[in-house]
DNA sequence: AGGTAGCTTGGACGAGTGTCCAAGGCGAAT
DNA sequence: ATTCGCCTTGGACACTCGTCCAAGCTACCT
Protein backbone atom coordinates (compact mmCIF):
# COMPACT_ATOMS: atom_id res chain seq x y z
CA UNK A 1 0.00 0.00 0.00
CA UNK A 2 1.12 3.53 -1.05
CA UNK A 3 0.80 5.62 1.56
CA UNK A 4 0.12 9.72 0.76
CA UNK A 5 3.44 11.07 0.61
CA UNK A 6 5.05 8.76 -1.04
CA UNK A 7 8.07 10.67 -3.26
CA UNK A 8 9.38 7.95 -5.38
CA UNK A 9 9.54 9.54 -8.59
CA UNK A 10 12.27 11.01 -10.64
CA UNK A 11 13.59 14.26 -9.40
CA UNK A 12 11.87 16.65 -11.24
CA UNK A 13 8.79 15.03 -11.05
CA UNK A 14 5.70 16.52 -10.77
CA UNK A 15 4.54 17.64 -7.51
CA UNK A 16 1.35 16.50 -5.74
CA UNK A 17 -1.96 18.18 -5.92
CA UNK A 18 -1.98 19.45 -2.65
CA UNK A 19 1.58 20.53 -2.58
CA UNK A 20 0.75 22.59 -5.69
CA UNK A 21 -1.67 24.24 -3.90
CA UNK A 22 0.30 24.79 -0.76
CA UNK A 23 2.75 26.52 -2.89
CA UNK A 24 0.12 28.85 -4.83
CA UNK A 25 -1.29 29.53 -1.25
CA UNK A 26 2.60 30.32 -0.26
CA UNK A 27 3.28 32.39 -3.41
CA UNK A 28 -0.19 34.43 -3.45
CA UNK A 29 0.51 35.37 0.57
CA UNK A 30 4.28 36.49 -0.35
CA UNK A 31 2.83 38.61 -3.42
CA UNK A 32 0.79 40.32 -1.80
CA UNK A 33 3.16 41.50 1.47
CA UNK A 34 5.37 43.22 -1.14
CA UNK A 35 2.54 44.56 -3.26
CA UNK A 36 0.57 46.13 -0.23
CA UNK A 37 3.95 47.89 0.65
CA UNK A 38 4.81 48.75 -2.90
CA UNK A 39 1.75 50.01 -4.24
CA UNK A 40 -0.52 50.20 -0.94
CA UNK A 41 -3.35 48.40 0.49
CA UNK A 42 -5.96 49.67 -1.46
CA UNK A 43 -3.75 49.10 -4.96
CA UNK A 44 -3.48 45.60 -4.63
CA UNK A 45 -5.71 43.91 -7.21
CA UNK A 46 -6.73 40.22 -7.95
CA UNK A 47 -5.00 40.40 -11.09
CA UNK A 48 -1.68 41.99 -10.80
CA UNK A 49 -1.01 40.03 -7.62
CA UNK A 50 -1.74 36.62 -9.63
CA UNK A 51 0.11 38.00 -12.07
CA UNK A 52 3.23 39.08 -9.87
CA UNK A 53 2.62 35.44 -8.33
CA UNK A 54 3.23 33.89 -11.58
CA UNK A 55 -0.33 32.06 -11.27
CA UNK A 56 -3.78 31.94 -13.03
CA UNK A 57 -6.01 34.77 -11.70
CA UNK A 58 -8.78 32.03 -10.52
CA UNK A 59 -6.59 30.44 -8.22
CA UNK A 60 -6.94 33.80 -6.04
CA UNK A 61 -10.94 33.18 -5.03
CA UNK A 62 -10.56 29.01 -5.18
CA UNK A 63 -7.47 29.25 -2.31
CA UNK A 64 -8.94 32.46 -0.43
CA UNK A 65 -11.93 33.52 0.83
CA UNK A 66 -11.91 37.30 -0.67
CA UNK A 67 -9.45 39.63 -1.45
CA UNK A 68 -9.76 41.69 1.81
CA UNK A 69 -9.20 38.22 3.70
CA UNK A 70 -5.74 37.61 1.92
CA UNK A 71 -4.21 40.64 2.56
CA UNK A 72 -5.22 40.44 6.19
CA UNK A 73 -3.62 37.21 6.24
CA UNK A 74 -0.56 37.98 3.96
CA UNK A 75 0.34 41.18 5.80
CA UNK A 76 -0.16 39.34 9.21
CA UNK A 77 1.79 36.60 8.11
CA UNK A 78 4.33 38.56 7.08
CA UNK A 79 4.54 40.66 10.14
CA UNK A 80 4.94 38.04 12.76
CA UNK A 81 8.50 36.67 12.00
CA UNK A 82 9.39 40.18 11.57
CA UNK A 83 8.74 40.91 15.01
CA UNK A 84 9.27 38.03 16.24
CA UNK A 85 13.07 38.46 15.11
CA UNK A 86 12.69 42.41 16.67
CA UNK A 87 12.17 40.70 19.87
CA UNK A 88 15.45 38.38 19.73
CA UNK A 89 17.47 41.38 18.69
CA UNK A 90 16.58 43.19 22.03
CA UNK A 91 16.73 40.84 24.24
CA UNK A 92 19.53 39.92 23.32
CA UNK A 93 21.51 43.22 24.11
CA UNK A 94 22.60 43.55 27.52
CA UNK A 95 20.78 46.70 28.64
CA UNK A 96 17.19 47.98 27.21
CA UNK A 97 19.14 51.30 25.97
CA UNK A 98 21.25 48.76 23.61
CA UNK A 99 18.47 46.72 22.43
CA UNK A 100 16.51 50.01 21.43
CA UNK A 101 19.96 50.69 19.51
CA UNK A 102 19.89 47.52 17.53
CA UNK A 103 16.40 47.79 16.85
CA UNK A 104 17.07 51.27 15.26
CA UNK A 105 20.00 50.05 13.36
CA UNK A 106 17.85 47.10 12.43
CA UNK A 107 15.27 49.08 11.36
CA UNK A 108 17.63 51.20 9.34
CA UNK A 109 19.29 48.36 7.54
CA UNK A 110 15.60 47.58 6.71
CA UNK A 111 14.66 50.48 5.36
CA UNK A 112 14.09 51.14 2.07
CA UNK A 113 16.26 47.98 0.89
CA UNK A 114 13.65 46.20 1.65
CA UNK A 115 10.56 45.22 -0.37
CA UNK A 116 8.36 45.02 2.28
CA UNK A 117 9.08 48.41 4.18
CA UNK A 118 5.96 49.89 4.20
CA UNK A 119 4.11 46.84 4.98
CA UNK A 120 3.78 48.18 8.71
CA UNK A 121 2.63 51.51 8.20
CA UNK A 122 0.00 50.41 5.69
CA UNK A 123 -1.50 47.66 7.91
CA UNK A 124 -1.78 49.45 10.51
CA UNK A 125 -3.39 52.52 8.50
CA UNK A 126 -5.44 49.59 7.23
CA UNK A 127 -6.49 48.18 10.32
CA UNK A 128 -8.20 51.43 11.51
CA UNK A 129 -10.48 50.39 8.75
CA UNK A 130 -10.86 47.37 9.15
CA UNK A 131 -12.39 45.67 12.79
CA UNK A 132 -11.01 41.84 12.13
CA UNK A 133 -7.64 43.27 11.24
CA UNK A 134 -7.12 45.62 14.14
CA UNK A 135 -7.85 43.16 16.63
CA UNK A 136 -5.23 40.53 15.94
CA UNK A 137 -3.20 42.96 14.86
CA UNK A 138 -3.21 44.82 18.24
CA UNK A 139 -2.10 41.07 19.95
CA UNK A 140 0.83 40.99 18.05
CA UNK A 141 1.90 44.72 18.63
CA UNK A 142 0.62 44.40 22.00
CA UNK A 143 2.92 41.63 22.81
CA UNK A 144 5.86 42.84 21.45
CA UNK A 145 5.22 46.25 23.54
CA UNK A 146 5.10 44.06 26.87
CA UNK A 147 8.53 42.35 25.53
CA UNK A 148 9.59 45.71 25.27
CA UNK A 149 8.20 47.13 28.33
CA UNK A 150 10.00 43.47 30.14
CA UNK A 151 13.00 44.60 29.43
CA UNK A 152 12.79 48.31 30.76
CA UNK A 153 11.31 47.02 33.44
CA UNK A 154 13.79 44.51 34.76
CA UNK A 155 16.37 47.90 34.16
CA UNK A 156 14.82 49.59 36.86
CA UNK A 157 12.74 52.32 34.28
CA UNK A 158 10.07 53.85 36.37
CA UNK A 159 7.30 53.87 33.50
CA UNK A 160 8.56 50.58 31.40
CA UNK A 161 5.36 50.79 29.73
CA UNK A 162 5.77 54.00 28.44
CA UNK A 163 8.94 53.61 27.73
CA UNK A 164 8.05 50.90 25.28
CA UNK A 165 5.05 53.02 23.85
CA UNK A 166 7.67 55.50 23.10
CA UNK A 167 10.19 53.37 21.34
CA UNK A 168 7.67 51.94 19.17
CA UNK A 169 6.35 55.19 17.95
CA UNK A 170 9.85 56.34 17.09
CA UNK A 171 10.82 53.48 15.27
CA UNK A 172 7.21 53.41 13.20
CA UNK A 173 7.91 57.08 12.61
CA UNK A 174 11.74 56.83 11.83
CA UNK A 175 10.50 54.18 9.40
CA UNK A 176 7.93 56.23 7.68
CA UNK A 177 10.07 59.71 7.97
CA UNK A 178 13.09 57.68 6.35
CA UNK A 179 10.98 56.29 3.64
CA UNK A 180 10.40 60.04 2.46
CA UNK A 181 14.00 61.15 3.02
CA UNK A 182 16.27 58.82 2.90
CA UNK A 183 19.21 61.08 3.92
CA UNK A 184 17.77 60.96 7.83
CA UNK A 185 20.66 59.09 9.76
CA UNK A 186 19.90 56.55 12.66
CA UNK A 187 23.05 57.35 14.10
CA UNK A 188 21.98 60.30 14.60
CA UNK A 189 19.38 59.69 16.72
CA UNK A 190 20.80 56.67 18.56
CA UNK A 191 21.77 58.55 21.72
CA UNK A 192 18.34 60.07 22.06
CA UNK A 193 16.43 56.65 21.44
CA UNK A 194 18.77 55.37 23.81
CA UNK A 195 17.69 58.04 26.03
CA UNK A 196 13.72 56.73 25.80
CA UNK A 197 14.78 53.56 27.46
CA UNK A 198 17.32 55.08 30.43
CA UNK A 199 15.16 56.13 33.18
CA UNK A 200 15.08 59.83 33.45
CA UNK A 201 14.90 59.35 37.23
CA UNK A 202 17.94 57.60 37.60
CA UNK A 203 20.87 59.66 35.28
CA UNK A 204 24.00 58.24 35.14
CA UNK A 205 26.92 61.10 34.39
CA UNK A 206 30.06 60.48 33.09
CA UNK B 1 -20.35 102.21 -13.53
CA UNK B 2 -20.44 98.72 -11.26
CA UNK B 3 -17.44 97.21 -9.84
CA UNK B 4 -17.16 93.40 -10.31
CA UNK B 5 -17.36 92.83 -6.54
CA UNK B 6 -20.29 94.92 -6.06
CA UNK B 7 -22.55 93.43 -3.98
CA UNK B 8 -25.39 95.65 -3.80
CA UNK B 9 -28.47 92.96 -3.90
CA UNK B 10 -30.25 91.80 -1.24
CA UNK B 11 -29.35 89.43 2.02
CA UNK B 12 -29.55 85.89 0.35
CA UNK B 13 -28.91 87.26 -2.96
CA UNK B 14 -27.11 84.28 -5.54
CA UNK B 15 -23.88 85.27 -5.22
CA UNK B 16 -21.53 85.64 -8.60
CA UNK B 17 -20.69 82.99 -10.57
CA UNK B 18 -17.04 83.02 -9.80
CA UNK B 19 -17.61 83.55 -6.19
CA UNK B 20 -19.49 80.09 -6.33
CA UNK B 21 -16.83 78.69 -8.60
CA UNK B 22 -14.48 79.31 -5.34
CA UNK B 23 -17.23 77.92 -3.28
CA UNK B 24 -17.13 74.88 -4.69
CA UNK B 25 -13.18 74.69 -4.97
CA UNK B 26 -13.03 74.88 -1.69
CA UNK B 27 -15.62 72.51 -0.47
CA UNK B 28 -14.02 70.55 -2.43
CA UNK B 29 -10.72 70.31 -1.09
CA UNK B 30 -11.78 70.42 2.42
CA UNK B 31 -14.12 67.19 1.70
CA UNK B 32 -10.68 65.48 0.08
CA UNK B 33 -9.25 65.77 3.18
CA UNK B 34 -11.33 64.26 5.50
CA UNK B 35 -12.39 61.55 2.96
CA UNK B 36 -8.19 60.65 2.56
CA UNK B 37 -8.21 60.27 6.19
CA UNK B 38 -11.32 58.44 6.59
CA UNK B 39 -11.02 55.91 3.79
CA UNK B 40 -7.38 55.99 2.72
CA UNK B 41 -5.75 57.94 -0.24
CA UNK B 42 -6.34 55.44 -2.92
CA UNK B 43 -10.23 54.82 -1.73
CA UNK B 44 -11.43 58.64 -2.65
CA UNK B 45 -13.30 58.57 -5.93
CA UNK B 46 -14.42 61.01 -7.89
CA UNK B 47 -18.29 60.60 -7.18
CA UNK B 48 -18.24 60.25 -3.14
CA UNK B 49 -16.26 63.44 -3.43
CA UNK B 50 -18.25 65.48 -4.84
CA UNK B 51 -21.49 63.80 -3.27
CA UNK B 52 -20.10 64.64 0.19
CA UNK B 53 -18.96 67.94 -0.66
CA UNK B 54 -22.78 68.41 -2.04
CA UNK B 55 -21.04 69.39 -5.56
CA UNK B 56 -22.61 67.77 -9.24
CA UNK B 57 -19.78 65.15 -10.46
CA UNK B 58 -19.05 66.78 -13.59
CA UNK B 59 -17.76 69.80 -11.67
CA UNK B 60 -14.66 67.48 -10.35
CA UNK B 61 -12.92 67.92 -13.77
CA UNK B 62 -13.88 71.47 -14.13
CA UNK B 63 -12.16 72.90 -11.87
CA UNK B 64 -9.61 70.46 -10.96
CA UNK B 65 -7.30 68.85 -13.93
CA UNK B 66 -7.19 65.29 -12.33
CA UNK B 67 -8.19 63.51 -9.21
CA UNK B 68 -4.68 62.70 -7.78
CA UNK B 69 -4.11 66.52 -8.89
CA UNK B 70 -6.58 67.23 -6.59
CA UNK B 71 -5.83 65.00 -3.71
CA UNK B 72 -2.14 66.35 -3.57
CA UNK B 73 -3.50 70.02 -3.35
CA UNK B 74 -6.47 69.10 -0.85
CA UNK B 75 -3.45 67.27 1.36
CA UNK B 76 -1.08 70.33 1.03
CA UNK B 77 -3.22 72.78 1.73
CA UNK B 78 -4.76 71.16 4.85
CA UNK B 79 -1.34 70.47 6.29
CA UNK B 80 0.47 73.96 5.80
CA UNK B 81 -2.06 75.26 8.37
CA UNK B 82 -1.55 72.22 10.94
CA UNK B 83 2.10 72.69 10.64
CA UNK B 84 1.77 76.56 10.84
CA UNK B 85 -0.15 76.13 14.55
CA UNK B 86 2.34 73.27 15.26
CA UNK B 87 5.05 75.75 15.02
CA UNK B 88 3.53 78.68 16.88
CA UNK B 89 2.52 75.88 19.88
CA UNK B 90 6.42 74.98 19.49
CA UNK B 91 7.82 78.39 19.49
CA UNK B 92 5.75 80.36 22.42
CA UNK B 93 7.04 77.17 24.56
CA UNK B 94 9.68 78.65 27.15
CA UNK B 95 12.39 75.84 26.15
CA UNK B 96 12.15 73.10 23.67
CA UNK B 97 11.40 70.61 26.40
CA UNK B 98 8.18 72.31 27.40
CA UNK B 99 7.79 72.73 22.83
CA UNK B 100 8.05 68.91 22.56
CA UNK B 101 5.31 68.80 26.13
CA UNK B 102 2.86 71.23 24.27
CA UNK B 103 2.85 69.59 20.58
CA UNK B 104 2.61 65.85 22.21
CA UNK B 105 -0.45 67.25 24.28
CA UNK B 106 -2.23 68.95 21.15
CA UNK B 107 -1.77 66.03 18.99
CA UNK B 108 -3.13 63.58 22.00
CA UNK B 109 -6.19 65.90 21.83
CA UNK B 110 -6.25 66.27 17.93
CA UNK B 111 -5.72 62.79 17.51
CA UNK B 112 -9.77 60.19 17.14
CA UNK B 113 -11.14 63.23 17.51
CA UNK B 114 -10.69 65.12 14.54
CA UNK B 115 -11.99 63.65 10.69
CA UNK B 116 -8.44 64.40 9.30
CA UNK B 117 -6.50 62.45 12.28
CA UNK B 118 -4.77 60.35 9.45
CA UNK B 119 -4.38 62.93 7.14
CA UNK B 120 -0.32 62.92 7.68
CA UNK B 121 -0.02 59.25 7.53
CA UNK B 122 -2.07 58.85 4.43
CA UNK B 123 -0.26 62.04 2.80
CA UNK B 124 3.36 60.59 3.77
CA UNK B 125 2.48 56.87 2.52
CA UNK B 126 1.13 58.89 -1.09
CA UNK B 127 4.16 60.64 -1.25
CA UNK B 128 6.01 57.55 -1.17
CA UNK B 129 4.56 56.92 -4.66
CA UNK B 130 4.31 59.74 -5.80
CA UNK B 131 7.77 62.14 -7.17
CA UNK B 132 5.36 65.70 -7.16
CA UNK B 133 3.79 64.87 -3.65
CA UNK B 134 7.20 64.14 -2.05
CA UNK B 135 8.91 67.21 -3.10
CA UNK B 136 6.13 69.59 -2.28
CA UNK B 137 5.19 67.83 0.96
CA UNK B 138 9.27 67.44 1.79
CA UNK B 139 10.04 71.15 1.53
CA UNK B 140 6.78 71.36 3.90
CA UNK B 141 7.99 69.01 6.64
CA UNK B 142 11.62 70.32 6.23
CA UNK B 143 10.49 73.91 7.21
CA UNK B 144 9.05 72.25 10.40
CA UNK B 145 12.21 70.15 11.23
CA UNK B 146 14.43 73.31 10.89
CA UNK B 147 12.04 75.22 13.31
CA UNK B 148 12.12 72.65 15.98
CA UNK B 149 16.04 72.41 15.30
CA UNK B 150 16.48 76.26 15.70
CA UNK B 151 14.61 75.67 19.08
CA UNK B 152 16.78 72.64 19.87
CA UNK B 153 20.08 74.84 19.18
CA UNK B 154 18.69 78.05 21.16
CA UNK B 155 18.61 75.56 23.91
CA UNK B 156 22.33 74.90 23.93
CA UNK B 157 21.62 70.85 22.37
CA UNK B 158 24.34 68.68 21.04
CA UNK B 159 22.46 67.84 17.76
CA UNK B 160 19.76 69.82 17.03
CA UNK B 161 18.89 68.46 13.68
CA UNK B 162 18.88 65.20 15.08
CA UNK B 163 16.45 65.87 18.33
CA UNK B 164 13.60 67.65 15.51
CA UNK B 165 14.23 64.29 13.50
CA UNK B 166 13.67 62.21 16.62
CA UNK B 167 10.70 64.36 17.90
CA UNK B 168 8.82 64.42 14.25
CA UNK B 169 9.38 60.24 14.11
CA UNK B 170 7.65 59.83 17.82
CA UNK B 171 4.96 62.33 17.21
CA UNK B 172 3.90 60.83 14.26
CA UNK B 173 4.29 57.47 15.40
CA UNK B 174 2.14 58.04 18.29
CA UNK B 175 -0.55 59.60 16.25
CA UNK B 176 -0.26 56.37 14.27
CA UNK B 177 0.02 53.87 17.40
CA UNK B 178 -3.07 55.69 19.03
CA UNK B 179 -5.16 55.74 16.02
CA UNK B 180 -4.85 52.13 16.30
CA UNK B 181 -5.26 51.69 20.38
CA UNK B 182 -7.03 54.74 21.96
CA UNK B 183 -6.14 54.03 25.61
CA UNK B 184 -2.62 54.74 24.92
CA UNK B 185 -1.57 57.68 27.09
CA UNK B 186 0.41 60.97 25.57
CA UNK B 187 0.76 61.91 29.30
CA UNK B 188 2.38 58.80 29.81
CA UNK B 189 5.10 59.34 27.93
CA UNK B 190 5.78 62.95 28.34
CA UNK B 191 8.47 62.89 30.05
CA UNK B 192 10.41 60.91 27.75
CA UNK B 193 9.57 62.84 24.78
CA UNK B 194 10.59 65.70 26.65
CA UNK B 195 14.00 64.34 27.50
CA UNK B 196 14.41 64.09 23.96
CA UNK B 197 14.62 67.83 23.38
CA UNK B 198 16.93 67.70 26.30
CA UNK B 199 20.58 67.53 25.71
CA UNK B 200 21.91 64.17 27.14
CA UNK B 201 25.57 66.08 27.60
CA UNK B 202 23.88 68.56 29.42
CA UNK B 203 21.74 67.05 32.68
CA UNK B 204 20.45 69.70 35.12
CA UNK B 205 19.01 67.26 38.11
CA UNK B 206 17.18 69.26 40.62
C1' DA C 1 -10.80 -0.14 -14.66
C1' DG C 2 -13.44 3.40 -13.23
C1' DG C 3 -14.38 6.81 -9.60
C1' DT C 4 -13.23 10.50 -6.61
C1' DA C 5 -11.34 14.70 -4.85
C1' DG C 6 -8.71 18.46 -5.31
C1' DC C 7 -6.49 21.82 -8.23
C1' DT C 8 -6.67 24.56 -12.53
C1' DT C 9 -8.39 27.19 -16.51
C1' DG C 10 -10.36 31.07 -19.04
C1' DG C 11 -13.80 33.87 -19.26
C1' DA C 12 -18.45 35.88 -17.95
C1' DC C 13 -20.90 39.08 -14.91
C1' DG C 14 -22.46 43.45 -13.02
C1' DA C 15 -20.82 47.18 -10.50
C1' DG C 16 -17.63 50.37 -10.05
C1' DT C 17 -13.80 53.63 -11.89
C1' DG C 18 -11.56 58.40 -13.99
C1' DT C 19 -12.28 61.24 -17.61
C1' DC C 20 -14.54 63.90 -20.94
C1' DC C 21 -18.07 66.81 -23.30
C1' DA C 22 -22.26 68.82 -25.75
C1' DA C 23 -25.68 71.55 -24.20
C1' DG C 24 -27.70 74.86 -21.11
C1' DG C 25 -27.76 78.74 -17.61
C1' DC C 26 -26.80 83.27 -16.09
C1' DG C 27 -24.51 87.49 -14.34
C1' DA C 28 -21.49 91.12 -16.31
C1' DA C 29 -19.89 93.99 -19.91
C1' DT C 30 -20.91 96.28 -24.14
C1' DA D 1 -30.50 93.53 -26.42
C1' DT D 2 -26.82 91.25 -27.37
C1' DT D 3 -22.56 89.22 -26.51
C1' DC D 4 -19.18 87.24 -23.64
C1' DG D 5 -17.25 84.24 -20.27
C1' DC D 6 -17.48 81.22 -16.69
C1' DC D 7 -20.01 77.83 -14.22
C1' DT D 8 -23.12 73.88 -14.36
C1' DT D 9 -25.59 69.66 -15.77
C1' DG D 10 -26.27 64.76 -16.76
C1' DG D 11 -24.65 61.26 -18.97
C1' DA D 12 -21.49 58.69 -22.32
C1' DC D 13 -17.14 56.37 -22.76
C1' DA D 14 -13.83 52.79 -22.25
C1' DC D 15 -11.98 50.74 -19.06
C1' DT D 16 -10.87 47.91 -14.48
C1' DC D 17 -12.63 45.92 -10.41
C1' DG D 18 -13.93 41.58 -7.19
C1' DT D 19 -16.30 37.58 -7.63
C1' DC D 20 -17.97 33.48 -9.50
C1' DC D 21 -18.28 29.10 -12.17
C1' DA D 22 -18.73 25.32 -15.75
C1' DA D 23 -15.57 22.55 -17.62
C1' DG D 24 -11.10 20.16 -17.76
C1' DC D 25 -7.19 18.03 -15.66
C1' DT D 26 -4.51 14.52 -13.01
C1' DA D 27 -2.78 12.00 -9.02
C1' DC D 28 -4.71 8.87 -5.99
C1' DC D 29 -8.00 5.19 -4.06
C1' DT D 30 -10.84 1.10 -4.55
Amino acid sequence: MSKANDQTTGPTARPTAAARGREVRRKLLATAAVLISEAGWNAVTTRTLAERAGVRSGLVHYHFESLPALLRQAALDAMRPALDEAVSVFTAAPTPADGAEALLAALDRYTGRDPESLLFTEAYLAATRDEMLRARLAEMTGRFRARLAAGAERAGHRDPEAAATALMAVLDGFLLHKALDPGLSAARITPLVRGLMTDPSKGEPP
